[in-house]
DNA sequence: TATGACTGTCAGTACTTACTGACATCATAT
DNA sequence: ATATGATGTCAGTAAGTACTGACAGTCATA
């Protein structure tokens, strides 16, 4: 159960709604079960939030971490291959692991929500932009074969968005060793393809 | 509907069932509707399969391709790298796309499915296996760098994975890349990455 | 003490779901 | 012509679901 003393009734349910429905699914779990996992009755959940439906939605709003990926790079790139696409790699890795359950509601149920998946394909879309921009100003620099920068920077987002699928449903919730090894060599591999 | 004169009713069930499952979960659809969908009554559905669980674990088996990659690598590799890459690539999607429905309702109820995750969404460790092998006989024959074979194969897996889970649903996040050009550009990058 | 915000209990509604039994229909094969 | 096998119709059961209303308890604050 939720510890009670440290949040509101209504970010206890919240949080309850959002680990039952990763798991089971949106259909597959009851208000009284999310209720209960709360520490709550069925009748407070109803009481404030009107329905089953807008108590996910409200969730998602509360919980989705949003934070753009653009700022993060723009700031801290340094213009050297290997050294860029590992804090590329690692930030991505970080922010869809923090929006993990809301990814895994976003694929079981993403049909029924409208918003939802625009929402959680919201990051790797801005990844792609910036990505293929900063491929192609390291190409202007010399620093990089001048070839499809957009096809790469998608070759690159799906290799690590494949790491992370496979991931999913491990419940770890922090970062394994696997994945860190992961990281390193498949960085390795880019910087290796990319240099001219 | 599907069409009635084609195929027996029992497969009409099932494949109405996996049509219906892997669009909604199966939660999500109700026997009735899956009935309709097979032009046939509720009432068939339960005689030939007693229930709704069966249902969907009989068409599982009955329309789950089995794993034949080992097979095909073993016969036709040419020990070129960046032509066996693109077998293995476009190998690896096919199969893919055969049990892409599969894959949806492991994605969303693997959880309900006993033995469905492991046949479907967790990598075939075949294909690792053939794949990090492929890599060291490479290498010994001095047409690979010698580094880290199975992760690289894994980060080679994992960009084909990611590129196909992006494809998997209606609303893609990258609608405009055609999975061909990904396939040609990503298996030159790891081959200009891998070759000596 | 009294007020108001919040929560719980309980009984209940209207609906859906998986699943069953009794009986009828219909085509085909012998 | 009749037996057989697969299917449909219909009525129904038992359970679960989202959701509501009436009423009572708790607790901090005015």
């Amino acid at each position: 159960m939720i510890s009670s003393n440290k949040f509101s009734s209504n970010d206890r349910l919240l949080m309850a709604a959002i680990d039952l429905i990763a798991e089971k699914g949106y259909n597959g779990v009851s208000t009284r079960e999310i209720a209960a996992a709360a520490g709550l009755s069925e009748k407070t959940l109803f009481r404030n939030f009107g329905s089953k439906q807008n108590l996910l939605e409200t969730a998602f709003e509360r919980f989705h971490y949003g934070e753009t990926m653009k700022n993060l790079f723009n700031e801290k790139l340094v213009w050297d291959l290997e050294t860029d696409l590992l804090l590329i790699s690692r930030t991505y890795h970080d922010i869809m692991n923090r929006n993990r359950k809301m990814i895994q509601i976003s694929l079981k149920d993403g049909a029924k929500l409208p918003g939802f998946r625009e929402k959680t394909s919201k990051h790797p879309q801005q990844l792609k932009e910036v990505l293929t921009n900063y491929f192609k100003a390291m190409s202007e620099k010399g620093k990089l074969i001048e070839t499809n920068s957009e096809m790469q920077a998608l070759s690159f987002i799906w290799m690590n968005y494949g790491a992370f699928m496979n991931n999913l449903d491990a419940d770890t919730t922090f970062p394994t060793v696997s994945l860190e090894e992961f990281i390193l060599e498949s960085v390795k591999i880019f910087a290796r393809a990319l240099t001219p």
